[in-house]
DNA sequence: GTCTATATTGTGATAGAC
DNA sequence: GTCTATCACAATATAGAC
């Protein structure tokens, strides 16, 4: 289900989930909330989407997309996808862990999104395993930032530089 | 609260309810299914345990004892503390998930034991960015690899090897 | 220590009228 | 496209009797 694909009121339907999304998180994403957004009750929505899931998906979708323009027009060295990475994550956490705290709904995205936000890394990686595992730092980072589990004094900067550097010198080698 | 602390009735509720995540994971660890394990309604846990929470906080502060002595036995280099915590999320994946899934519960958990946890690996990294970077792709690793994220042709193996290696040079330099 | 009864709140979802 | 009514199910938690 792409964005053009969706009529007029769903695309209103996902700007409000969308919003709250954005400004109160994964949990107050649930139909009572978007319904009540738009002013209209919750069983009214399934007029316009099948399921919760469905929904989700689209936003879903919409992050991987934004993720995979995030990374292509960034710059080829692992610092500047890492850097991109980062900033997206900083521009749209909530986004992000709907994205990634839960099983991804492969069935309800376009085919061949999830290896198009994941061409970047590979690149700049120049081999699949060292780019799972900068990935893995990646995310590990990020996820570990917005779960509040570093220390409030901890330099995640250095943590970031440091990785990269050694990413960067194992590519070399 | 420390494991010796506890009345033997809230031991056994404690057994129950590490039984239940162990077999079912972290959704399945409810009060209504603690109770029917035991035997007994959910309200009367209340006269054990002041709120779930508590409960959670037994298991979680088990698991961080059991992860600080994992790494703890654990050889000195940076390739053996990953692989002790490779076996430790492998071994206790749904206790790893109730541990970090959510935001700690540290003012339920003994003074100290995160630092604890948290040290073998500063040792190992020689340096507190560092140790933080090398957490961080663990911490990925396993929670990418539970997500179901990585293709089921990923040579996981490897891309340990290459970021276990990589940190190691980091750490020579 | 356990029970019943209850509060409170919540969730996704369906049927059928308008 | 929206509504009401309802389902079905679940969750944590409290009060008070036994």
């Amino acid at each position: 289900m792409t964005a053009a694909s969706l009529t007029e009121r769903q695309q209103e339907i996902v700007g409000v989930a969308r919003d709250l999304l954005t400004r109160e998180g994964v949990e107050a994403l649930t139909l009572g909330r978007v319904a009540q957004a738009l002013g209209i009750k919750p069983p009214s929505l399934y007029k316009h989407f099948p399921s919760k899931r469905a929904l989700e998906a689209v936003l879903i979708a919409e992050g991987m997309r934004m993720w995979a323009e995030a990374l292509e027009t960034a710059g080829p060295t692992l610092g500047d996808i890492a850097a991109a990475y980062r900033r997206f994550v900083r521009e749209n956490p909530q986004l992000y862990r709907l994205m990634t705290d839960r099983p991804l709904p492969r069935e309800l995205l376009p085919e061949g999104l999830e290896a198009r936000a994941a061409a970047p890394l590979m690149r700049a990686a120049g081999d699949p395993d060292l780019a799972r595992a900068v990935w893995a730092f990646a995310h590990g980072m990020v996820v570990l930032e917005l779960a509040g589990r570093f220390p409030p004094d901890a330099e995640l900067e250095r943590a970031w530089a440091q990785a990269v550097d050694a990413f960067s010198a194992a590519r070399a080698r």
